[in-house]
DNA sequence: GAGAATTATGAAATTGCTTCATCCGGAGCG
DNA sequence: CGCTCCGGATGAAGCAATTTCATAATTCTC
C-alpha cells in the first residue's frame, strides 16, 4: 500500500502520461472528490479510481491524500495539477482550431504565382480577403523557384495563379479575367510611331522581361515562339517599376500586361502599343484542388479575385 | 462510448485528442515518414496506420497528403503539429519533475511552527537548506490559526516544529535541540533581586505572552498550570521584539527560550533569570511524517535544524 | 516496367479501460 | 453503541480501442 514493487511495472523507463490524466487529476480537483469528478466525466466511480491508481503507480507516488475522506491532491499531485492547468488549455485551443478549420472559418491559402506581375493586383484582393477570414493563413510565394502545379496537387500551395490552363485530373482552373500583353516602349523609340507592333518588331531590341523561364512568358509564348523571332538581346529585371523605369529611358523594349502599365502609368515616359494590330487577349486563372473550390473561403477569394482588378483596371 | 457511431465520420461530439496523437504526429514529421517512426514509437507501420486514420476520423479532415509516397503533413497536419511542438515539451517537464520528485531531488517542505519564537532559528536554517535543494518548495506557515499535527497528517503541511510530542500513528518526533525557557524581566523590577523565580512569584505579575492558546506556551504547560497558579493579567503581543521592549520598560514579565533572549541580548535594559532554582529544560522537536524521514532532503534539513541554532546560541 | 519502398486494410489478438458488484472505513446520528 | 450514509477501493468480468499479422495496393526508383 505505501511503496511499489519496482519490478513490476517500468517506470523505470518513463512515465507515459497521457492526457486522460490531466484531465482526470483536473477534474477530481474541481470537483472535490472522486466520485463527484467521475459524474463529470461521465464514467464510474470506480474507473476513476482504477485509473488513478494506474497513474500514481507509474508516477511512483501518491498523488493524492486518502486520510481525509473527499480525497485530496498530494503536494506531488498539486504539481501535476499545475501542469494540467498550462496544458489542457492548450489543448482546447487546438480543439477549437480544429473546429474552425472544420466550419470552414480557417484554413490554408498559400498561393504560388507563375505570372510575377500578378502581385500588383493580388495584394489589394488580399487585403481585403483577410478582413473577411482572418483566421485564414495566407501566404503568397513567387512560384518561379518551383514547379507550381505539382506544388498544387501535393498540397504545398493551395492556389497557383496562371494562364495556361491544363487538364489535371483532381485540379480545377477557375478563370478570373482577361487581359491584354502590350507593348512597352520609350516615346523616343522608333516603334512609338507605329500603331501596333509584330514578332518581326522584337528582331532588333534588347527586350526586358522578368526572370522567368521563357515559356511562361507571353511575349515568347504567344509571340516570339510562334512566329520563330528571337530578339537581339533578353535582359532579365525582378521588379516591374524597374523595368519600366528602363524603358522610359529607352534602354530597351518589355512586353506587359496591361493592368500593370494601367498602374504606373501616370509616372513617365514610354508608351503603350498593341500587340498585332487587333491585339491579343489573354485569360487568367486561379488554378485549385477540385475538392477545395467549395470551401467557404476559397469561394469568398475566387470572386475577390474576380472582380477586384476589373475595378482597379476601371479606377487606374 | 459512441463515438464511431455515426454514419459519415465520428466527429460530432468534438474531438478527444490524446498525448499519443501529438507524438504520433510528431514522429512522422520528424522520421519523414510512417514506417520509420514506427520503428521509433516502437510499434507497426501497420498499428500506426490505424491511428492515423483514426485521428483524421476525429479531426474529421486529412491531416497527411498521400499524393506523395512518404507521405507528409496537410496544411491541417502541420497547425497540429505546431501544437505537439508546445504542448509534448510541457509534458517532458512535468515528467522529468517527477523523476525528480522520485529521485528526491525535488519535494515539499512546509513547515508549521507552533512555537511562535522559532522563527529565529529556523529563518537560518532554511536560508541554508536551500542552498543545497533548490528545488524543494520550501514555506513557513504559522501553525497558530490551524491544528498543526492533524494538518501534517492530512499532508497539508510537512514538518511541524512542536516541544510536545505525541504518540501518533505515522508520525515520528525528531529531537532538535534543548532549550530553557527564561524569565525575563526589567533590571527594576523586584523580582530580578531573586537569584531564580517560581510559579508563586508570577501572583502579582502582568505577564507577557505570544498570542497562541495557553497549553503552548511554556510558562502556562510547565510552570503555571502546575502549581495552579494565575497571573495578574495576560498581555498578548506578537513580536518578540515588542515583548523584549516592553518588558525593558518594566510594563511587565515575560518567559521566554533562552535562544530568544541570548539573540538580542545587547540591547536592552531588562535581567533573565531561571525558572525554579535548577532551571526548566525543555526538547523541541520535529515532528513528520514516518515515511519521509528517510527522504534525503528531509534528513538533511533535520540534520541542519540540529546543528544551527546550537552555533547560534555559542555565537550569540 | 521490375523491384524496392511505403502505406493501407481486414481480421484476429491483445491490452487496458470500464463496469458491476461488493467491500471497507470513517463520520454523523438516534 | 449500533446503524446508516458517504466516499473510496478492489477483484472479476466485459468490452472496446489499439496493436499485430498477413497481405494488398500504391508510388518511387532505376
Amino acid at each position: 500500500m505505501k511503496q511499489f514493487h519496482n519490478s513490476h511495472k517500468g517506470y523505470e523507463y518513463g512515465m507515459h502520461i497521457e492526457l486522460r490524466h490531466l484531465r482526470t487529476i483536473k477534474a477530481i480537483h474541481e470537483a472535490g472528490g472522486l466520485a463527484r469528478a467521475a459524474e463529470i466525466l461521465n464514467m464510474t466511480q470506480s474507473a476513476l479510481s482504477h485509473q488513478v491508481k494506474g497513474l500514481e503507480e507509474q508516477a511512483g507516488m501518491e498523488l493524492f491524500v486518502r486520510r481525509s475522506k473527499p480525497l485530496k491532491l498530494s503536494a506531488a499531485g498539486i504539481r501535476m495539477l499545475r501542469a494540467a492547468e498550462r496544458i489542457l488549455p492548450e489543448v482546447s485551443a487546438l480543439e477549437e482550431e480544429f473546429r474552425g478549420l472544420r466550419a470552414g472559418k480557417s484554413g490554408r491559402l498559400h498561393i504560388a504565382i507563375e505570372c510575377h506581375a500578378c502581385f500588383e493586383w493580388l495584394f489589394p484582393v488580399l487585403e481585403e480577403f483577410r478582413k473577411a477570414w482572418p483566421d485564414v493563413d495566407v501566404d503568397i510565394r513567387p512560384g518561379l523557384a518551383f514547379d507550381a502545379l505539382p506544388a498544387l496537387w501535393k498540397e504545398e500551395v493551395d492556389v497557383v495563379i496562371s494562364s495556361d490552363p491544363e487538364e489535371i485530373d483532381g485540379v480545377t482552373f477557375n478563370p478570373l479575367f482577361d487581359y491584354s500583353p502590350v507593348f512597352v516602349a520609350s516615346s523616343r523609340h522608333p516603334l512609338a510611331e507605329k500603331p501596333f507592333v509584330e514578332a518581326e518588331d522584337f528582331r532588333n531590341e534588347l527586350l526586358i522581361t522578368y526572370p522567368v523561364e521563357r515559356t511562361k512568358l507571353d511575349v515568347f509564348s504567344q509571340v516570339l515562339m510562334p512566329a520563330k523571332v528571337e530578339p537581339r538581346a533578353v535582359r532579365q529585371v525582378e521588379l516591374t517599376a524597374v523595368i519600366l523605369l528602363l524603358v522610359a529611358s529607352n534602354r530597351g523594349v518589355a512586353v506587359l500586361p496591361d493592368w500593370v502599365v494601367r498602374e504606373v502609368r501616370y509616372n513617365s515616359d514610354y508608351v503603350t502599343r498593341p500587340i498585332t494590330e487587333q491585339g491579343i487577349s489573354r485569360r487568367l486563372f486561379a488554378a485549385t484542388r477540385s475538392e477545395e473550390v467549395s470551401k467557404p473561403f476559397m469561394a469568398h477569394f475566387l470572386r475577390l479575385a474576380r472582380t477586384i482588378p476589373v475595378k482597379l483596371q476601371r479606377e487606374g
